[in-house]
DNA sequence: GGGGAGAGATGCCGC
DNA sequence: GCGGCATTTCTCCCC
């Protein structure tokens, strides 16, 4: 595709908030939060209505490059190199696109305005162990959710049968050494802020590594095997249960 | 654009492994890690040599739904729907794509070897500070990087002029208190290892939170004011000096 | 806007 | 493969 014709195709699209999407030859130089230079390869660049732009390259699932949304792009062109120059303020950073060989250009208006419905995040499975305590124990009371402290945010957080406050820390994956220091935080914050020695931290998440057992067992914590709703369950726990069928 | 034409031609591309895009009006189920649902709207789909499909919204820095790398990817068309199923083993999923519109269907094979180059890593952060121990005191002698250990991972230590071992912990962005309770977790695991209990905590870092600042002070750690090579440096010293000119 | 934490996070490296 | 951890992480939510 003829370079002068992609440079117009291009301003026109990019001013009208078309989307674009440009399959090229290309090298693009960075500079920000960090600082990087790709040399010329094939690349497919992206530009959004709101002024996003994403360089991908033939492979990966992450872009090589990018400029967050309401980035300032200008287009222009020297000799036989095609520029898009794109700045953002937050965060502070430039990239600067030299395009040398258009393959293809398309652009076109799209229209999307419904919303994404999920299941399964964190915060549904500390909504279940509330609505649920018996995962946790025979006697746990869940009191409150989501509260929010100085020294950080507690997911749920209850009593047992003896009066014990008890902590429950969520993940959705495989919990591991940060996990068990985050509950740590959030038991000895509880414990000055409300002046009570006896304050159980439960861990609550389909797996936890080897080494975060044995910290959670050092510091007397405990394990829960619960895991995020309605998504597939593969546990030892239940492959043992549809054995017994 | 008539679907049975792009039904035929996406069929070629994806076994051709070329890259493609499709601007088209879809809607997305998911189930795997989580459960999602997305009614009809306008996307572009994108289908990667490597068989990473990535569905993008108009606006917004990251695809609504994805599917990684080495995805099983099928095409297929019953009355006026064209369907992309997408399977995924590690992590196990599927993606259901329903189409109903195809505005546009782009495909190359794009050729892209260079390697991208990246300055201002944290990696880049402690190779600077091993190379100017000055950046955390003037007694400061680094003796490894990058240790491993159950507990964790050690960024920089060494020890001071008093004979105290010194553990650096880096952040290339704002420290937080994630920063601070691992910097715990270090210098707790190596005055257990050691069985040494003079070590000093550092982070090094161009910011740290108000919350992680006091944190940081209870548990007798330093802060110093550190920003990765290569970037730009706005802190307010340097604005201040700025001002003295 | 700052701060804290999740994400279907992804990717890298080391054991 | 698991585990620990950074990422130009991004995004959301609360204060």
């Amino acid at each position: 595709m003829d370079l002068t014709e992609a440079f117009h195709s291009l301003e026109k699209s990019v001013s009208k908030k078309f989307i674009s999407v440009i399959f090229c030859s290309c090298e693009i130089e960075y500079e920000g939060r960090a600082k990087s230079f790709l040399g010329e390869g094939d690349r497919m660049i992206i530009i959004k209505h709101d002024y996003t732009v994403l360089i991908h390259r033939p492979d990966g699932t992450n872009p090589v490059n990018w400029m967050p949304q309401g980035s300032g792009i200008s287009v222009s062109m020297e000799k036989d190199v095609l520029t898009l120059d794109c700045s953002s303020l937050k965060p502070f950073g430039n990239m600067k696109i030299n395009i040398f060989e258009v393959y293809s250009l398309t652009s076109a208006p799209l229209v999307d305005t419904e919303q994404l419905k999920l299941i399964g995040s964190e915060k549904d499975m500390s909504d279940m162990i509330y609505s649920n305590p018996l995962l946790i124990s025979d006697d746990f009371v869940p009191i409150r959710r989501e509260e929010q402290t100085d020294y950080g945010f507690l997911d749920v957080y209850g009593h047992d049968g003896n009066g014990n406050l008890v902590i429950v820390e969520c993940k959705r994956y495989t919990a591991g050494l940060d996990s068990v220091t985050q509950l740590r935080r959030y038991v000895e914050r509880v414990k000055k802020s409300k002046g009570v020695g006896n304050v159980k931290g439960v861990i609550a998440a389909p797996n936890i590594s080897s080494n975060a057992l044995k910290m959670l067992n050092d510091w007397g914590f405990e394990y829960r095997n619960v895991s995020p709703p309605h998504t597939f369950v593969c546990d030892s726990f239940n492959q043992k249960r549809l054995k017994d069928f």
